[in-house]
DNA sequence: CGAGATCATAGACAGTGTGTCCAGAAACAG
DNA sequence: CTGTTTCTGGACACACTGTCTATGATCTCG
């Protein structure tokens, strides 16, 4: 049994993931075959099948993981009362991504027919969601835009950016600056399109 | 030669591209083989590779003749001494894009490992960082950020919320009211991000 | 109408990648 | 050391690709 969930199993799918994505962001999803991940992560084919059912299983490990460990974190950042249109859960996005950057510029870029960009942007849609309806009911306001529409398009800004970032040249702008303009925009933009403007005098 | 440019070339070629969007969106752009395009588009498989190299070929064809097409559109949209800023180029994207739902649902859904949808995003902020360069010079004053991630970040809006929209189950939402709300969205978060608020007071 | 050009077709071909299976080697826990 | 689990190479049938050839279909223009 797997009771003991063996050390070596965990070394080699760690090894595969590694090998699946420093692939990918080399020569695009479709052009690595399974061989190619096994050769990188030095591991036999038969082994592979033992693990994944597909590349494609392969790739949803890594997307969902990722996914998992960011919902968990913005959890922990939207969990105080009123904790939503602050900076605060763009910059944990920012900073999460950094910790595998790798990772990240796979799915962000669509790889893998697009199907970990979209899982991630209905995650973080729905993220931002529901921070703008509580944020809506918290101040009696009443929103001038459909908020689903007003999610969609602030995600889109998010993740272009988020993009722009990891694909910049290092040394990086610094993090801290480019959330910032990520808030301010919401500022300017975002409060208004919600009827709230904290900002306003 | 082809010195007449035969008709049948035309309608062959015709049918291959229609086949190739329809199926893409129906299963997505890996799963489907050449030989299910040909036998959409009614054609034999040879026939395929005198017209086109590639699956890849073919997709191209369709991202590139669809992409000239809007470029030349938002050229003559733009080609007012200060058009920029307002609401027109965004209106003839979401227009341009009625007229040919489908290739625009398979391009911005990033179908195709995602090069049509980088294709489209080149394009557009490009288009976007002129705009927002040549109004802030008309205007004499300083961007409060990078004019280059502020394209990035207004192209990613744009791209989300066509995408949502074109998606939407009829009947769509009507045009010029979404794109009421992105030039809306444009004047308190763009609008301030270059230091040019035609709307303060 | 008929000759000449152009385009479409079926079928065969080797090449590459897939996913499954097996029997044996290697690593590990107790 | 023993038994369990994981890893392994090699073999298999299958699907799709891209190329080629010989033949048939369709159009143009005199």
């Amino acid at each position: 049994m797997t009771v003991v969930e063996d050390r070596r199993s965990r070394r080699t799918r760690g090894a595969l993931r590694d090998a699946l994505v420093s692939l990918v962001l080399e020569r695009g999803y479709a052009a690595v075959t399974v061989e190619d991940i096994v050769a990188a992560a030095d591991v036999g084919r038969a082994t592979f099948y033992t693990h994944f059912k597909d590349k494609e299983a392969l790739y949803d490990h890594v997307v969902s993981s990722v996914l998992l460990d960011l919902k968990e974190r913005l959890a922990e950042v939207l969990a105080p009362e009123d904790a939503g249109f602050t900076g605060e859960p763009v910059a944990e996005v920012f900073r999460h991504a950094t910790e595998q950057p790798d990772a990240y510029r796979m799915i962000l870029r669509g790889e893998g027919d697009g199907r970990g960009l979209r899982a991630f942007e209905d995650a973080w849609s729905t993220t931002a969601h529901e921070i703008f309806t509580a944020r809506v009911k918290a101040h009696a306001v009443r929103p001038r835009v459909d908020l689903q529409v007003l999610a969609r398009a602030w995600v889109g800004e998010q993740v272009a950016v988020l993009l722009w970032w990891l694909d910049a040249p290092e040394p990086r702008p610094a993090t801290d600056q480019v959330v910032e303009t990520l808030v301010e925009l919401s500022r300017r933009g975002r409060f208004w399109a919600t009827g709230f403007d904290p900002g306003a005098r």
